[in-house]
DNA sequence: AATAACTTTGTAATCAATACAAAATTTAGG
DNA sequence: CCTAAATTTTGTATTGATTACAAAGTTATT
């Protein structure tokens, strides 16, 4: 499915700018930041605002279309992947890894709805061990 | 057990200031961040800085001895609990409660050696539904 | 085309967190 | 005790991710 499908069964308006930064967050699996998405657009879209990137992954975040990984205290990061998986930050190389999970059965107080679940772990990553 | 046992057992040495703070936030189970912690024992400790909170919170959580929670994007919150437990945070009131739960069953991959899990969740909670 | 609604942009501001070096405190040796 | 070394604490200045905001640009509707 295409990136505008995606946005448009979300309700959002698949704007060009919208469409090009989800398709490099589709594209691009390194768990990007704000900053390095920008970054690795800008040269082919120069008029480009960092802000635009910020609103957009606010957006995109807050419809369920991606993921705001906020496992480092420094910044957030975006992951275009929704499905159920946990997330690994290495202490020493900074470097954050997939790995598959199921979700934990959890005890979750009557009148409380959930809408997003993040599994973290932090440690040394293989290269680093 | 006291709180300058439980720093000396990690090897912390146990200071006024640094069993100061931890006796806070052993006490207080509220997840405050460090600008709360500071704000609330600086009327009894006139000379405590900003920036021992963050120091001692740093070094407590580097040793085990407390949980950083980084389910909010703006700022860190701090646990004296590390048990298994997890994290709800509401998108409405921005409180945040625990909530019991198991590990999940992870596989993460051969040389991969996590030392902190952390599950969090972001819904609503029951007074703001 | 005109208007309204929405999106993007750039600059300035916010504010949590850190760097750093001086001051204070604690420890250990004589 | 007394001094020097090691550690801890402090205050100020800085960093840097994120947000506020209003102007400019774009798109949809009539």
């Amino acid at each position: 499915m295409t990136s505008a499908q995606i946005l448009q069964q979300h309700g959002i308006r698949p704007s060009l700018t919208r469409v090009m930064i989800y398709d490099y967050l589709r594209e691009h699996r390194t768990h990007p930041t704000a900053d390095e998405i920008y970054s690795a657009l800008s040269p082919n879209a120069p008029t480009l605002s960092k802000t635009t990137v910020y609103n957009t992954m606010k957006l995109l975040s807050s419809e369920g279309v991606i993921k705001t990984i906020t496992i480092e205290e420094q910044q957030a990061r975006f992951d275009a992947c929704t499905d159920v998986h946990g997330h690994f930050l290495c202490r020493d190389c900074g470097g954050i890894f997939d790995f598959d999970t199921e979700l934990p059965s959890m005890k979750i107080p009557e009148g409380f709805a959930p809408s997003v679940t993040e599994i973290y772990c932090i440690g040394r990553c293989k290269g680093c061990n």
